[in-house]
DNA sequence: TTGAAAGCGGTACCAA
DNA sequence: TTGGTACCGCTTTCAA
């Protein structure tokens, strides 16, 4: 059914390897012989067989990218980051979903291997590294994104989530909150980043805050908006109650804001909410969410750039890289308290 | 670097035959032999070179997805479905966008043809049906979603648009609305069908509204959310002001929320809103968004499936397949009148 | 400038 | 139960 290069080939009476070196643009052929094949090639609309190509040439212009859930907006913006490098390249995008399970994401790591994927771009919700180091073995070069591993050197682009944190609580306390809690996330190294961001900027302003105010969301990211609802409860009902809160993401952000409302308080009167991520319709939640902005769509970019360097390097052994972004934070109502708040309680 | 069946014959002194007939648990091998090869199998980790299968089988396992945005939610909602689907079957999803451009599709669509994906799932920008006769001509198999062609009988999966716009509009009816505006996409089908939806409720009880009442959002689907604003500028300028509005997605849904607020005006009390889509954010909106629920994940898991049975028919002439899925409308704040005014108008 | 032959890693068919 | 051989569509190498 498929034109194959035989055909084309037969009906011009020259060999098949002429047609496979106009093809390729490959040098040593006669202008009339290359324009007679390029004008039969358009004419019966050939494509060639990338996977016949591919057994040969032990390439086959596809990279792989798991995610842990492609509904989550932070990833739907690298999946489009990442096409939109690739596309120019005429690299093809396999994509596919760990649905936030370590098994599932080392069986769909081991469909990308079957399938000799060039290159691999994961988010992994991994425990371990040994799915890793089975790539390893494969010689298939990976990208680490928004998740990485202590004591693994691996190529990893990301946002600096120390930064985030710093960022967040830094623009609460000079909104004027001193009693600021953090819904943090589980135990994946941006949850933990963004944890010690916060710790350091609270420090810095020598703050101190109850053990209580630093809650856990659960691992689900899926269910985020749920979870930072349950947390934000936990948080009301302490005394003294939080007048800040720091969230992992913006949908933990965004049950925080449902809870607190809820609850009868204002925002950001009574508590200034921050969260992260900067998804696009933070701008138009019930309160507009103040957030810091992780370059989603550009993590999506450099992941892809740096994997097909790594192809391009043909496994020559290229030492690690790291790609950390800077995180941009995004001031809108949920934190925008009155100056003369501000002030009164710098003042204390 | 990658193990082949041949590395695993020779360790073991059988022919490549034997190995291959193991890995696809083709009968006729002693148990003996079947159990050394399968442990050697494990030990070397080895994987089948899906390419090579790819090139002798003529089935790369693999189906291509080409949709217009990869962020928006409602593809994301679609690939998340699909992926559900093939990942079951261990079938592959490669995925591209065509960014809503029709040329851009073309391109993505001989990609795809290339790389010989078994079957193709497309939510098509196109005008015109000319690629999709050559994807015919590959004699590849390929369901439409979203959006369909007039005139053209193709496999498609999608919602009931005229529904969609007939619930949208009956329910805003029912909410005392009585004159309800319509801010409408752009030509594609679905634009079109929940349009003559809108119409449709409309007659059916007896309303008649100013041609001015409909105004066209722009195409790009991303930006939804500004035209939506800017359409409803308009709308609310006009005497007498319409006092409910179906909105043909919910991105332009939030921008006429939008320009409703920042007019100063009360959603739902002035002016009513309805959206289509139901995102899974609709509910933390300023004003919870009423919406219809197109059912994205299950268009996508039904494509899959309707993908598959066209492969596993290979390539034998099925008539084409339309499924129709029936939305449900979410009714939220943003719809919320009381009964009074809902009297008061059906007294008039 | 052109093409013959070998081979990429598998599978299919048929004979041993 | 096992394996030899041909071949899938293309690229690579080298000779003509």
């Amino acid at each position: 059914m498929a034109v194959r290069l035989k055909d084309i080939a037969r009906d011009l009476n020259v060999s098949v390897v002429t047609v496979s070196k106009v093809l390729r643009n490959h040098g040593d052929i006669s202008r009339g012989t290359r324009e007679r094949v390029l004008k039969r090639m358009k004419e019966l609309n050939y494509r060639p067989n990338l996977a016949a190509r591919a057994l040969v040439t032990g390439r086959t212009r596809a990279i792989g990218v798991i995610v842990p859930d492609l509904v989550h907006p932070f990833f739907s913006e690298v999946a489009k980051g990442l096409s939109r490098v690739l596309r120019k390249k005429s690299y093809g995008l396999v994509i596919s979903s760990s649905e936030e399970d370590p098994e599932l994401e080392r069986d769909e790591i081991d469909q990308m291997l079957a399938r000799r994927v060039d290159a691999l771009v994961i988010a992994s919700t991994q425990w371990s590294v040994e799915s890793f180091r089975r790539v390893e073995e494969q010689g298939t070069p990976y990208v680490l994104i928004d998740r990485r591993f202590t004591g693994m050197s691996a190529n990893f682009v990301g946002v600096d989530d120390e930064r985030v944190g710093e960022l967040a609580t830094g623009h609460l306390i000079e909104a004027g909150c001193r009693r600021i809690a953090h819904i943090r996330g589980s135990g994946i190294s941006p949850a933990l980043g963004r944890l010690e961001g916060y710790r350091r900027a609270l420090a810095r302003h020598h703050l101190t805050v109850p053990a209580a105010y630093i809650v856990a969301g659960e691992s689900a990211d899926d269910a985020g908006h749920l979870s930072g609802r349950r947390a934000m409860r936990k948080l009301l009902a302490l005394n003294p109650r939080p007048d800040g809160v720091f969230c992992f993401n913006d949908p933990t952000a965004m049950g925080a804001l449902e809870a607190i409302l809820e609850a009868g308080l204002r925002v950001p009167h009574d508590v200034a909410v921050a969260g992260c991520g900067n998804v696009h319709y933070s701008a138009l939640l019930r309160v507009p969410l103040t957030s810091v902005d992780q370059q989603s769509r550009l993590i999506g970019e450099r992941a892809a750039k740096l994997a097909l360097s790594l192809v391009e390097a043909k496994g020559a052994p290229t030492r690690p890289r790291t790609v950390l972004l800077e995180p941009r934070l995004v001031a809108r109502e949920s934190t925008a308290r009155g100056k003369e708040t501000a002030n009164v309680c710098q003042l204390k």
